[in-house]
RNA sequence: GCCGAGGUGGCGGAAUUGGUAGACGCAGUGGAUUCAAAAUCCACCGGUGGUGACACUGUGCGGGUUCAAGUCCCGCCCUCGGUACCA
């Protein structure tokens, strides 16, 4: 009797299951290898959405399948539940963005458990609660101590109309997402920590991350991006009033540095320069800073005493210097402000600089535009003056905001130049002595020196040398390495995050809290609207406090954490629930993550930041190796069709996928789509992430509700292989359920067949006996291909390619289904004779396979068929299949032959024939014969159990 | 702009890493079953020519290396991700 398969019971019996035994829940076990996979914690968004359940599904499949290997595996979950949405959500709704975020969790975690994810729940954290942000607060209280946390200015975008700091999410166009006000740069004090410290490390360490993807790895170094070139100075000259010009600047400069530790002044800045070859070959970084003779204030620089002031530049490209034709500064630069006083065009155009985005992409796409500030630097070696431009793309927070420049050899500057009407000179020749109009491009590869003065006919490597050793004999340069990374800066102008543990004392100055009053509680009890965006900004009943070292009436600090410093240590937190002290010695059994997994947008910031973190856990005696994360799995999001209309102002409103319909042509291409609604036709948009902005995502619970976890795991998991990105199409969910049902029906048909026939399969034993000589040759070469694909499903669990493990467990039921001779048995005579009972054993012994290959993936499905064919209880405890070598034995080999590189024939060899009798073989057959014709076998490629390839002319 | 990834049938994708391009699935077409439908099962399914065996052609575009290229090299085009205050 075949029963129908039905997901939600099947699947909510198997859960209580789990949950009676407490199948996950792990301990420290030293008797037992441990394996702990961690996927990346969800934002508390809401609801899950499809790319949580793609990559909660693809750590829960590895999770599983190392626990079928026999591992003690740790699986944990939580929630990154500080940040900006939760902000948002309050404004609008008028609730505190405690509550929200914490009904969010309760409705995930339900969604999480329905989906059948084999989570250790008693690890769960949330990050926004005081016990786990209480040792953040404190490991930062430590590297304050230890000189790695300094303050310094940086810029921020401003809403001008809200008086409010802006996320580059919150900048749309240019403007301010709620105030439409045009954004403003400011730079405003905040904390910083000196990731650049340990830069070399961080870089270094990625040669060895081999359980890394490439990818990651490649932007992880590129990101560090350390460079060798050259730090020089150039005086700088007033053409009016070159003395007032000096000590302006001076005082300006000092006015910027809010440092309460000199020795902590941060290091130099760098701008960032990439010639146009692109792809890693030359790049050129080169950085300046402006150096008031103060002594001792730039961090590794040389000092350079020759001027009352000056610019010190880098550069990865010391052999164009030669060719420097102006330098350009920040609107905001000392040197800058001085010069527009009494400038009213000067003046207007600084405050012109000031407006537009801080982003990156920002920064190098706006139009480049300059003014003369009407002084000069002086070049190092020539002596000569070249102007001094303020410039919009240069800004002042990054480093102290000046740059070089060569528009002979730098794309960027060429421009500039060009727009302004700057000499370009060019002093780098092709080495082949070809010559080129400089005026129309600049050249940026490397080559020989020319009019470069004591370096000429220098080529631009030994050119590097000689004016670094040049510039260091007269005390005005030297070689130094750069780091494109920048220190990381934690302070965020926002209410809801981990309050930063540090006191502001008239007496004292910054004094960091103690660790008996940590943790700084955030209030969560508040009242959230328009008027009070953030509650604890100008709220004495948070910032006032008394100093912990003096006594005296003192000021907390009230700007919160960046959201990464909670998400990059909570991976250490989940293996030491409940520690009395950041982490405890539980962390050194399961540390490191050997397996995490989680998105690829997370490429470089979260993953550097956690690598960064570790460290900083290592150095203060917490963990005891190097990385976080052995291996690495970085899956690809989920996109799906948009759709949409135009409405009279030109804003597109979008229609969600499901409320539309596709017409398409006998081909299946489509052609028009139209809203049945109205009947009218909308555009289709194209193929973009699941977003809400494009109304395109899908929601799990209703797929969930309607076919199962099962399939929606299935789903996932075959329609894309993990590091791809995930194509939505409804009609594979069908497919993914279809077969599912396929696998129920083939296994129920299977015990209705045996009963009573086969007593030792019937009780699940399947230690009996089996002669696979009784099998006949096609029933034999059956068996043959399903260990075959077996075996191929093992290797693609081993490279965690998902979808061809699925494929394989489809193919192996199409070869079930199709066991030649089983079917057509009927009578009660033939059910008994001994073949059949091999027969059924090898149909047994498949479904086992399939059942093993699908489990991680169709936990609940594989879970009851396991014991209605009656393996056991737990497949989970099951032993994790392996092919027969004898199964795989076959007598003769299929051999492709090519004549003249194209296939002309299969032919069919023995295994033993060697390469002249496979030759022969190949050169007999008649097609082959043919397309050789009158021509002469010049040559012959035997390829052992693949090809033969016969070249003729 | 810069860094990274990806372009293979109508669609998602496979090709054991230089050796039969299109596994597996979706969609489609034809058939079986059914009073009918759904569900299920079977067959076909890149293009052109041919009744067929088969031939030619075909992995974004243009070159190259090789007995052999989706895979390697050089030069382009397009799409997507990140770009430091979205997480």
């Amino acid at each position: 009797m075949q029963t129908i398969y039905d997901p939600a019971k099947i699947e909510q019996a198997t859960q209580a299951h789990w949950e009676t035994v407490k199948t996950f829940k792990v301990t420290e076990d030293a008797a037992k290898e441990k394996f702990y996979c961690l996927s990346m914690f969800p934002y508390p968004s809401g609801k899950l959405h499809m790319g949580h359940v793609r990559n909660y599904t693809i750590g829960d499949v590895i999770a599983r399948y190392q626990r079928m290997l026999g591992k003690n595996v740790l699986q944990p979950m939580g929630w990154d539940a500080f940040g900006l949405p939760a902000e948002n959500a309050a404004l609008k709704n008028k609730v505190a963005p405690a509550g929200w975020t914490y009904a969010n969790i309760d409705y995930m975690k339900v969604q999480l458990k329905r989906l059948g994810f084999g989570y250790d729940w008693d690890r769960e954290l949330a990050t926004c609660q005081p016990d786990y942000y209480k040792w953040e607060q404190w490991l930062f209280t430590e590297l304050y101590k230890k000189g790695l946390v300094y303050r310094k200015h940086a810029v921020v975008n401003w809403d001008p109309v809200d008086q409010t700091v802006l996320a580059n999410e919150q900048v749309i166009d240019g403007r301010g997402w709620r105030s439409g006000a045009l954004v403003e740069r400011r730079e405003i004090p905040q904390w910083f920590v000196k990731i650049t410290d340990y830069a070399d490390e961080l870089l270094d360490e990625i040669d060895h991350l081999e359980g890394w993807p490439d990818q990651v790895r490649t932007m992880q170094r590129n990101w560090i991006g350390r460079s060798y070139g050259v730090q020089m100075d150039f005086a700088v000259q007033g053409r009016t009033n070159a003395a007032g010009a000096g000590s302006a600047g001076a005082a300006a400069v000092q006015g910027r540095d809010c440092s309460d530790n000199p020795a902590a002044f941060p290091p130099s800045l760098e701008v960032r320069r990439t010639n146009a070859a692109g792809a890693g070959r030359d790049r050129s970084i080169r950085s300046s800073a402006f150096t008031p003779s103060l002594g001792g204030r730039s961090a590794g620089a040389a000092v350079i005493e020759d001027s009352a002031e000056s610019l010190t530049i880098y550069t990865t490209r010391p052999d164009t210097l030669m060719g420097v034709t102006y330098v350009a500064v920040a609107g905001e630069h000392p040197l800058a402000l001085q010069a527009a006083e009494g400038n009213a065009e000067l003046t207007a155009f600084i405050e012109e600089c000031r407006q537009g985005g801080t982003s990156e992409a920002d920064l190098e796409t706006i139009e480049k535009k300059g003014m003369a500030l009407g002084i000069d630097a002086i070049h190092p070696v020539s002596g000569e003056a070249v102007p001094i431009y303020a410039a919009n793309f240069v800004l002042m927070g990054y480093g102290t905001g000046a740059v070089m420049a060569v528009p002979g050899h730098d794309e960027r500057d060429h421009a500039f130049a060009h727009k302004y009407g700057i000499p370009i000179k060019q002093v780098i020749h092709p080495a082949d002595g070809s010559t080129l109009d400089i005026q129309a491009a600049a050249y940026i590869e490397k080559g020989v020196l020319k009019d470069s003065g004591p370096f000429n006919d220098l080529t631009s490597e030994a050119a590097f040398d000689a004016i670094a050793e040049w510039l260091q004999a007269r005390g005005k340069g030297k070689k130094t390495k750069n780091f494109r990374i920048r220190d990381w800066g934690v302070s965020r102008q926002r209410y809801w995050g981990a309050p930063i543990p540090m006191i502001h004392c008239e007496q004292c100055g910054i004094v960091p809290v103690p660790l008996e009053d940590l943790p700084v509680v955030l209030p969560e009890e508040i009242v959230y609207d328009e008027n009070t965006i953030n509650p604890i900004k100008q709220n004495p009943e948070f910032s006032d406090c008394s100093c912990p070292e003096c006594g005296g009436p003192a000021q907390r600090e009230t700007d919160t954490f960046d959201t990464f410093m909670e998400s990059s240590w909570y991976y250490a937190r989940y293996t030491c629930p409940g520690a009395d002290a950041m982490l405890d010695a539980r962390a050194s059994y399961w540390l490191p993550v050997d397996h995490y997994v989680g998105g690829i947008e997370h490429a470089v910031l979260h993953l550097l930041y956690a690598r960064f973190y570790h460290k900083l856990l290592r150095d203060a005696g917490l963990v005891e190796n190097n990385e976080p994360f052995t291996r690495l799995l970085t899956q690809g999001m989920v996109v799906a069709d948009t759709y949409y209309r135009e409405g009279a102002d030109g804003a597109r409103h979008w229609f969600n996928p499901a409320e539309v319909e596709v017409e398409r042509d006998e081909k299946g291409r489509p052609l028009t789509a139209v809203l049945p609604a109205d009947g009218r036709p909308v555009v289709i948009g194209g193929i973009e992430k699941m977003s809400k902005s494009k109304n395109n995502g899908v929601d799990p619970q209703s797929l969930i509700d309607r076919y199962g976890a099962d399939t929606v795991r299935l789903y996932t998991m075959f329609t894309s292989p993990p590091d791809q990105s995930l194509e939505w199409n409804d009609e594979g969910v069908e497919g993914a359920h279809r077969f599912l049902k396929r696998i129920w029906a083939v296994a129920f048909d299977h015990v209705d067949e045996i009963k009573g026939v086969n007593e030792s399969l019937q009780a699940g034993r399947t230690t009996f006996q089996v002669d696979w000589k009784l099998l006949q040759k096609e029933q034999s070469d059956a068996r043959r291909e399903i260990h075959l694909t077996l075996n191929q499903a093992l290797y693609d669990y081993e490279r965690e390619q998902f979808n061809t493990v699925v494929s394989a467990c489809m193919k192996i039921v199409n070869l079930i289904y199709k066991i030649p001779g089983v079917a057509a048995v009927t009578s009660d005579d033939a059910k008994k004779a001994p073949t059949l009972n091999v027969l059924f054993r090898m149909r047994q012994e498949a479904m086992g396979f399939v059942l093993c290959l699908l489990g991680p993936i169709a936990p609940h499905i594989t879970h009851h068929l396991w014991s209605s064919l009656g393996y056991g209880d737990d497949i989970l405890n099951s032993d994790w299949p392996r092919p027969d070598e004898e199964a795989l034995k076959q007598e003769t080999i299929q051999y492709v032959v090519q004549v003249n590189g194209k296939v002309r024939a299969k032919i069919q060899a023995p295994v033993e024939a060697d390469k002249e009798a496979v030759e022969a073989i190949a050169r007999a057959n008649e097609n082959v014969r043919r397309f050789i014709g009158e021509a002469q076998v010049r040559k012959v490629i035997v390829v052992p159990n693949k090809l033969v390839s016969i070249v003729a002319k």
